[in-house]
DNA sequence: CTTTCTCTGTTTTGTC
DNA sequence: GGACAAAACAGAGAAA
DNA sequence: CTTTCTCTGTTTTGTC
DNA sequence: GGACAAAACAGAGAAA
């Protein structure tokens, strides 16, 4: 099941997944075991940043896109979270059916039987539809359509907007993944000192105003520029002071110094010009693990602000319904479900299928399902795990890019790779690299500021203080 | 602006954000940056596996539950990925104004101007229910909700679930990384080590069928179990090798053998029994490190094969309609954005402030506003981003979890820490203990087995394949 | 709990 | 046949 | 692209 | 005033 490559690999990577070294509970063991699982500080909450970047291609062509779209790097991120307090609501003991199933004496339980098309709810034209549909959904499963009246006149329609192209979703995204190292021996220490990098760029991100932004940019050096090897690593607290303490002691041959251009007493003044509570010792020691991995790229300048206004195609549905090959069809019983516009499915823009167009003012849209456009024009996403209904048509749209892995707008910054599908994010994004905090509450006595509207709004929302924005 | 302590702790904790040692772009020299970012290598897309795990107590109390749940362990996880192509689409210029704003000569550009209730449209009884919420939102703002038709007429309401209070939303559960260490000082190796063991696992895992249940938990060995401190580390493929080259030449002599149960023969054993493919000399060599590092839990069985019939309290929602302080009232203008229930509101069972109550046919759930209400009553989940529309009313109350933190269902193997918001979740997972794959394609000569019914779901659909489901 | 920061559905602003 | 809860399915989609 | 595996809205099964 | 796109907001929520 696992070839000699990809089990190298594994190793190399540790994939294997955790909860698979678990053991089977005795039933009649459970208890003394439970009684373990009261511990407060379990292992249990983890949170890990996730993140998925750009491709760089200017594309109209949907096959293209799908080409190249998969063949991106990706970078993780770990961190170690504090603990939640335990807290165990047994609710539930489904257990035994499923145990019992896997546990070797299982046995078959289901055969896929047929799935009545029963699933549209009268009131409104969607009613039977889902019929007549069977016979061309072939691979893709017909949504199970949520009809419902409510579509939005006032602004319903018109052009798709300039963004309509960008799209996907990823979760978190943590900020500085993308490093690279030269190969190099003592990868434990460029680790380290990684860290330490990063943490001067935070420490001088930090600094009042950023007057001048040569400190601010003074930092980007991790950053891949072309084919060189990632060095993405993350660890946990223990490795990461040990590894620092092993370093200190015993391993300052390793360094490579030379490399750097952020020398130690640019490093001493960066820290100075930190808040006071800040330790310039450390910081200096960081100046020197510093040398001995990073390479820095120069400060640039915002590159544009010029707001360039693209005419936008209008043709991005060409949608020529397409019968896929027959294999699926001895399944068309099963024809109640929600048929995701394949264009929507996992990030590709397949809109061969797509037969049935919107008629909507100015919507270019079309589906490959007559329920597909049915939900779409009661302003209901229907891709099939989000029937989310929206005001208005037109957001409906754009809203698509959610379910797309297009991330089409960049972060200005020299080095960044980060990406967005929407444009507020990247905006906000980039306060993280000028440290602007542009918001400012306006209360007599309050004066506290915030870099994104969302703190501020929800410093206002506990506060009730007043809600001027102003310069940060 | 930062603490001593939350400096050294984020030194320590590699905390700075990744994006941020990016450099400013210049506007005149854009090109010539530009010219590297159709590296088809580029570091962009990351993921990072996400979990947040349970909380022990049994609580019927929700202030209880907002003291308790903020306190647990979180652990992380890392993961290179494999580049995506750049395809960079720059279709959005937007920077211009943020940049201007952030880079210190910033304007102050909005101030928050009244909110017209505008929002509710016509064709539905909703109509202009929002002004007259406007004076008891104070801090909750009041959803614009989508007023729409359809309400499920067949099994429309009757009582919640035996699941009303589990609840929450994580995004991928990375498999193991609930793992604990002795506190040693060769965190290195032990990490190093860590990984063989988890590939072992994955081996053993993947043998045939698990005829013997004790061959598939021979390692549970890095749960944790009390109040150990957590080892989680993750590293670069680079910093992986290295250290593996490191300990091969270096340092046998940080190993720490007599701790694991699992003996260089018992490891040969179940090398043996993986596919061929795989190599038996690695694994032997991760049997070694396996000694230095591991305590082992001794196998259990499953805890409880009965199904436990919870009787339902059905007094969920007291809902004692809660006016707050009056401080955020000059923001009641601010009324048209959904006011998220505000029990929904980061996984807390506030329902305090519940004072419109659902009548349908055995619903017990109860609203801030009457929008919420209005929209719960249309099977539209009220919670703000979401704005879901589903089928069935009673399907509504159970999608709450989704919105909720709590993962009352446990995975019954000792020491995996894994918990979930739904019961298929769990029946899933569990086959990744046990290594089952009860579906099997029953097309004559395909002879597929899969674990997880997506997977089968897939097959089929793909290969339009027969779709019995037979024991694995 | 807190702070930091991204995502996204809706509202506000700015321009014509 | 009906009602209803439990279980399962079938996608979507994250992670590797 | 693939495999592995979780999440979740809807469908199917099982029981009364 | 209207229409419309761009920008911003206000949550939700992930991560630390």
């Amino acid at each position: 099941m696992i070839s000699p490559a990809e089990y190298s690999r594994q190793l190399q990577f540790n994939r294997v997944p955790k909860s698979k070294q678990a053991e089977w509970i005795e039933r009649e063991d459970a208890a003394s075991d439970d009684s373990l699982e009261d511990y407060p500080h379990r292992l249990q909450h983890k949170k890990i940043p996730n993140i998925k970047q750009p491709k760089c291609i200017e594309s109209e062509d949907p096959v293209l896109d799908n080409l190249l779209e998969k063949s991106t790097h990706r970078l993780h991120h770990q961190r170690i979270l504090k603990s939640k307090q335990a807290k165990c609501v047994e609710r539930e003991d489904a257990v035994s059916d499923d145990l019992l199933e896997d546990s070797s004496h299982m046995l078959p339980r289901r055969s896929q039987k047929s799935k009545q098309a029963k699933w549209m709810v009268r009131e409104d034209a969607v009613s039977d539809d889902s019929l007549e549909d069977n016979s061309r959904q072939l691979y893709q499963r017909i949504p199970k359509s949520k009809p419902s009246k409510w579509i939005e006149r006032e602004d319903a329609v018109s052009d798709d907007s300039l963004e309509d192209n960008s799209h996907q979703q990823h979760k978190r995204i943590p900020r500085d993944k993308q490093s690279k190292c030269t190969e190099m021996e003592d990868t434990v220490f460029y680790d380290s000192a990684e860290d330490k990098i990063r943490q001067f760029r935070r420490i001088a991100r930090k600094r009042a105003n950023f007057t001048e932004r040569e400190d601010a940019v003074l930092y980007d050096l991790l950053e891949n520029k072309s084919h060189r090897r990632h060095c993405r690593t993350l660890r946990s607290k223990q490795l990461r002071t040990e590894t620092l303490r092993k370093m200190k002691r015993e391993t300052p041959s390793h360094m490579k110094p030379g490399k750097s251009r952020l020398t130690k007493q640019e490093t001493s003044r960066l820290v100075k010009q930190v808040t006071s509570r800040q330790h310039s010792v450390k910081s200096d020691q960081n100046a020197k693990l510093f040398d001995s991995v990073v390479e820095q790229e120069l400060e640039g300048g915002p590159s544009t602000r010029l707001r360039k206004r693209i005419p936008k195609p209008q043709k991005e549905f060409e949608t020529k319904p397409k019968e896929k090959n027959q294999a699926a069809k001895k399944k068309v019983k099963n024809a109640s479900v929600v048929k995701a516009p394949a264009g929507l499915n996992n990030a590709k823009i397949k809109d061969e299928e797509a037969g049935y167009h919107c008629d909507m003012d100015g919507c270019t849209m079309s589906f490959g399902t007559k329920q597909e456009l049915v939900l779409h024009k009661k302003n209901i996403c229907p891709v099939k795990g989000c029937g989310k209904k929206f005001f208005s048509h037109k957001y409906l749209v754009q809203h698509r890019r959610v379910h797309l892995d297009d991330r089409p707008l960049k972060c200005p910054w020299k080095g960044c790779k980060m990406t967005f599908k929407w444009a507020w994010a990247r905006t906000e994004h980039i306060r993280v690299h000028t440290g602007a905090r542009p918001y400012v509450c306006a209360e007599p006595g309050c004066g506290q500021t915030f870099r994104f509207v969302s703190d501020f709004s929800r410093h206002k929302r506990k506060t009730g203080h007043s809600a001027k924005k102003s310069r940060g």
